[in-house]
DNA sequence: AAGAGGCCTCTTTTT
DNA sequence: GAGGCCTCTT
């Protein structure tokens, strides 16, 4: 296979070709956003697997998300040969890696084989359980903030001694005195973070030579997806799993490296020809995504950034339509526009899967769902409130892990008395304290306690668990099944039921839920529990419909869409608020901006709100500052006709003639507005500074200023601290 | 012991 | 605006 013309090779160009056929030694390839990187990796996997022989098994390929995982390996299956398709396949996340070498070896790290994995929920309520029982201040000390200090460290590879000793300030001297306890009671727990995953392996490849060769031995060919948001844990592994046969391809955009608050370490990418002085480079950078118009929008705006490897991403495509930026008065305002920009593109014989809407956090999904609902579109939302995030979800499986596992002391204490035994806060509190001085789990210490009120609540949990663990273990139940008799030997459902409510209701359909995607993966009970914790709701194999897809910048990352709607390009939401002190984290703003913007095909739709709820009120916001990066010839900007009275936002851009600001009139009657088009009843305007006035969002006020113009008005009113802008019109004012 | 109601914190981003 | 957590009442 040394020519071209094999339909194997059809369609790469001749960087592409070099980066599947070069097998010597390490490789690097550097490449932009849209240059078919995905393309490169199943290639070379099924180059390796026809030409050389390579059994699958033999080929280990990490990426970071379980989507990026499962469509590689479906890709990879279409190029191999049908007879090489391999069980014994290892094309997965960093994550789920870890926990298949664990789930081997566990033992020789002092853990069971059956432990369970902690999610975000479970880890935080380990953390107040321990920094309850050290008496530290949640006050002074935010159970959450500790918990993302440990996190760091062990994301640092910062184990508990060495992260003490770097502690130089209060938060991080508690941070590691609870991480050195968090670390002993998720050993005595049985249980795993997500985190330790990672670190453990590490550990593990440290500390037993024999297992480390042999999978060096086994992994002849290393490849490593999105490189760039490498942490030190995954860098330790990788390394070391490569030194023997020194195979290691990676791939990666230093411009697309967005997780650095993860611990991802830009330096691993940047020092991978100094770790392999023979390493080959290879530069992808040709676009085939998106039209020149989008490309150059997003290099116009990563050419801001000082800490980069300077590169140049081009396409031969054609220009393409200018891109939309759209001004709204509101986010409601900001959602409404897109919707209507939705429904045309359909019109004009686009489809909902093509489109995809994209915001810097989750809570922003919420305005924007109101608005499509109200609209009839029909979309699917990507993380946010996941599926296992459901306290009904959560409490089953928390019946799960503690059938499994039984020392599983956060299981324990969830669902003791869920639904309830009657076994109040007291008793188990006696059961901790016996827990405690005995040195087992609760479950243990259920047996050894003396005579308390609700012994017998207690001693029948234990036995209604025992019993499901005898279920398990002689009739060999699916997860289905034993999901089948949890939700109904414990009452679960029956407490549900008893509610009779809507939400009870969406609560029961939720359990139903769970158990059919139990039933359709045929899971044995252990390899359900680990999956799900894996598994995020982007993972969450749903119908193939045609609808509008709803997910957060970070979580685009790798995929692609024909029409891109970006929402509140704004100061304090991109680049977020608690981004803005330091210059490298606006930095990797703007490299999350640049991602946003690529995942473009066709064309983009940008949009800022000139005011935006959070916490429950609203506050102006000023035009992001990579607007103003952008070229202004290359944006349509258009405002929203709610705009009115005094703008903030406009004003400014009025004053930029470099902005071919085409409404009709906007020097003057442009921000005005009639109200009576949109409602019946006339309103009598007419308040003056000084005016005290209440409201029904915001409690009493004064009013500062006055903005009028035509029939219209808005003011400006000093609540408390806060200064709001109000249209009375609106804002359900009175006077006080 | 359990439910109701009020107060408070909270929002980056995810495996 | 929502969920967690505390307190108060039953």
């Amino acid at each position: 296979m040394d020519n071209n013309s094999d339909i194997f090779f059809e369609g790469l160009n001749p960087q592409q070709i070099e980066a599947v056929k070069y097998t010597d030694g390490p490789l690097l390839i550097m490449a932009g956003a849209g240059s078919g990187k995905t393309k490169v990796l199943t290639h070379k996997i099924a180059y390796l697997n026809r030409e050389f022989n390579v059994p699958l098994s033999n080929i280990l390929a990490v990426t970071f998300t379980n989507k990026a995982a499962a469509e590689m390996k479906e890709r990879v299956q279409n190029l191999v040969n049908p007879a090489a398709k391999s069980h014994d396949n290892w094309i997965l996340t960093f994550h789920s890696f870890g926990f298949k070498m664990l789930k081997m070896y566990a033992d020789k790290l002092g853990y069971d084989k059956n432990f369970v994995v902690y999610d975000s929920s479970d880890q935080l309520a380990l953390v107040k359980q321990i920094m309850a029982d050290f008496e530290i201040d949640v006050e002074q000390f935010k159970p959450k903030s500790i918990l993302y200090q440990i996190s760091k460290a062990k994301n640092s590879f910062d184990l508990p001694e060495q992260f003490l000793q770097r502690a130089n300030t209060d938060v991080l001297q508690v941070a590691a005195k609870v991480y050195a306890e968090y670390q002993m009671r998720l050993r005595q727990n049985n249980a795993m973070d997500f985190d330790d995953l990672l670190l453990n392996m590490v550990l593990l490849l440290k500390q037993e030579k024999e297992i480390l060769e042999k999978y060096q031995n086994k992994f002849e060919f290393i490849l490593i997806d999105e490189y760039q948001d490498i942490n030190m844990p995954q860098y330790h592994i990788s390394y070391m799993l490569s030194a023997k046969h020194r195979r290691m391809f990676v791939v990666g955009d230093t411009d697309q490296n967005i997780y650095s608050w993860r611990g991802a370490n830009l330096q691993n990418i940047l020092n991978f020809e100094k770790d392999f002085p023979d390493a080959k480079v290879i530069l992808l950078e040709q676009n085939y995504r998106s039209t020149s118009n989008i490309l150059d929008i997003a290099n116009s705006v990563i050419i801001n950034n000082k800490l980069r490897k300077k590169k140049n991403l081009w396409t031969n495509q054609e220009k393409g339509d200018e891109a939309c930026f759209f001004i709204a008065q509101n986010d409601y305002d900001e959602a409404e526009n897109a919707a209507k920009k939705v429904k045309a593109l359909i019109e004009k014989g686009s489809t909902l899967s093509e489109i995809a809407f994209l915001y810097r956090t989750n809570a922003m999904s919420r305005v924007i769902e109101t608005i499509l609902l109200q609209h009839n579109i029909k979309y699917r939302i990507y993380g946010g409130l996941r599926f296992y995030d459901r306290k009904e979800i959560k409490d089953v499986m928390a019946y799960l892990k503690l059938i499994l596992n039984y020392k599983d002391d956060v299981a324990f204490q969830r669902v003791v008395n869920v639904p309830s035994r009657k076994i109040g806060k007291l008793t188990l509190l006696k059961v901790q304290e016996k827990a405690l001085e005995k040195g087992v789990s609760c479950f243990e210490a259920v047996d050894l306690l003396e005579e308390v009120r609700g012994h017998a609540a207690l001693l029948s949990f234990k036995e209604l668990i025992v019993s499901f663990q005898q279920d398990y273990a002689q009739e060999e139940l699916s997860a289905a099944e034993i999901i089948d008799r949890v939700i109904n030997r414990t009452g679960y459902k029956e407490m549900l039921m008893a509610e009779s409510n809507l939400e009870a209701r969406a609560r029961i359909e939720n359990l139903d839920e769970l158990k059919k995607s139990a039933v359709e993966q045929n899971y044995s009970l252990d390899d359900f529990v680990s999956m799900s914790t894996l598994l995020t709701s982007q993972d969450e194999t749903g119908d193939v419909e045609d609808v509008l897809t709803l997910m957060t910048m970070h979580t685009a990352k790798g995929l692609e869409y024909d029409h891109v709607f970006l929402f509140g390009l704004e100061e304090g939401v991109l680049p977020h608020v608690q981004s803005m002190d330091a210059p490298d984290e606006i930095e990797e703003e703007r490299r999350l901006c640049y991602v946003a913007v690529t995942r473009a095909r066709k064309k983009l739709f940008l949009s800022a709100s000139s005011n935006r709820g959070s916490y429950g009120s609203t506050t102006p916001k000023e035009l992001s500052r990579f607007f103003y990066e952008m070229p202004a010839e290359l944006l349509k900007v258009e405002f929203s006709d709610r705009l009115s009275g005094f703008n903030h936002i406009v004003e400014k851009l009025s004053a930029k003639p470099e902005y071919n600001l085409t409404a009709p009139d906007r020097k003057g009657t442009f921000f005005t507005r009639d109200y009576e088009d949109e409602s019946s009843k006339k309103v009598v305007l007419d308040y003056k500074v000084g005016d005290i006035v209440r409201s029904g969002a915001f409690g009493d006020g004064v009013v500062v200023q006055v903005f009028s113009s035509g029939k219209d008005m808005s003011l400006q009113i000093r609540f408390g601290k806060e200064m709001k802008l109000v249209m009375p019109k609106y804002g359900k004012l009175e006077k006080a």
